[in-house]
DNA sequence: AACGGTAGCAACCGCCAAGTT
DNA sequence: CAACTTGGCGGTTGCTACCGT
């Protein structure tokens, strides 16, 4: 971050940023100020194109910029303040299964944003994680963290693939069964069930509906190695 | 009081995929 | 179909506040 005092201005890294092509953008920490014009242009204006909004806000800020000062900290929707322990544990849980999958994540902790999940994981969760299971006898059941995932239900996509549309549907059920499977693993940990045991049990009770979960997957998987062979 | 180390967090960067022209 | 634009993501940086010495 360039602040350089009070006076950051500087041109933007980011070439596909059309709005810093060929004007000074201001960078570094917001004031009070742009806080109140970005917040009143959102409000008047809903959810215009991020590459208007610096614009019609009468800002002197790249879209990004703009962009992610809404998203994570003027939005009134998000949660501020010290994560409780189920949050943490959720989040712990969910890392084991995704990976760094923030957005995945913070989609799952209703008022946090992606950043704020990955800032506390970087900052106290992952030193926590790493002691405890140096506790444990250095036993960290590791996920490898599903790809590729849909972003988001585009209409040009429902237009053109049915089979895209019907797994991204299923996007929250899929994540719903990793965790129950998680929660599965870790009660049969307590009651001392072999990791066999809970491997099967689990995929048991992963689950009924199991086939489709697999059958999702295979549809992402079938079409990516067609292009790879 | 001054200094150095560090935790927490806001913000930026580079990249990618989807959408548009 | 190619070029360009846009939205979104994860990784990283650097400022600030706090704490111990």
């Amino acid at each position: 971050m360039i602040t350089l005092g009070m006076i950051p201005l500087e041109m933007s890294g980011n070439t596909s940023d059309s709005a810093s092509k060929s004007i000074l953008v201001r960078k570094g920490a917001w004031t009070q100020a742009e806080d109140v014009l970005l917040r009143s242009c959102i409000e008047k204006h809903g959810s215009v194109k991020w590459s208007r909004v610096p614009q019609l806000a009468g800002l002197n800020r790249c879209r990004k910029s703009c962009r992610l000062r809404w998203l994570n900290y003027l939005n009134p929707t998000l949660r501020r303040g010290t994560f409780d322990e189920d949050e943490e544990d959720l989040i712990i849980r969910l890392h084991k299964l995704l990976g760094n999958r923030w957005s995945l994540i913070a989609g799952r902790l209703p008022g946090r944003t992606a950043n704020d999940v990955k800032n506390h994981w970087n900052s106290r969760l992952s030193k926590e994680v790493i002691a405890r299971d140096k506790k444990n006898g250095g036993q960290v059941r590791l996920a490898t963290p599903i790809r590729p995932q849909p972003r988001a239900i585009t209409a040009r996509k429902q237009k053109t693939s049915s089979v895209i549309t019907e797994v991204e549907d299923d996007h929250t059920s899929w994540l719903d069964h990793l965790i129950l499977d998680d929660e599965k693993y870790n009660k049969g940990k307590m009651e001392g069930q072999t990791e066999a045991e809970i491997s099967f049990g689990g995929l048991k009770g992963f689950n009924d509906d199991q086939g489709l979960f697999l059958e999702g997957i295979s549809r992402w998987e079938n079409p990516l190695s067609d292009i790879l062979n």
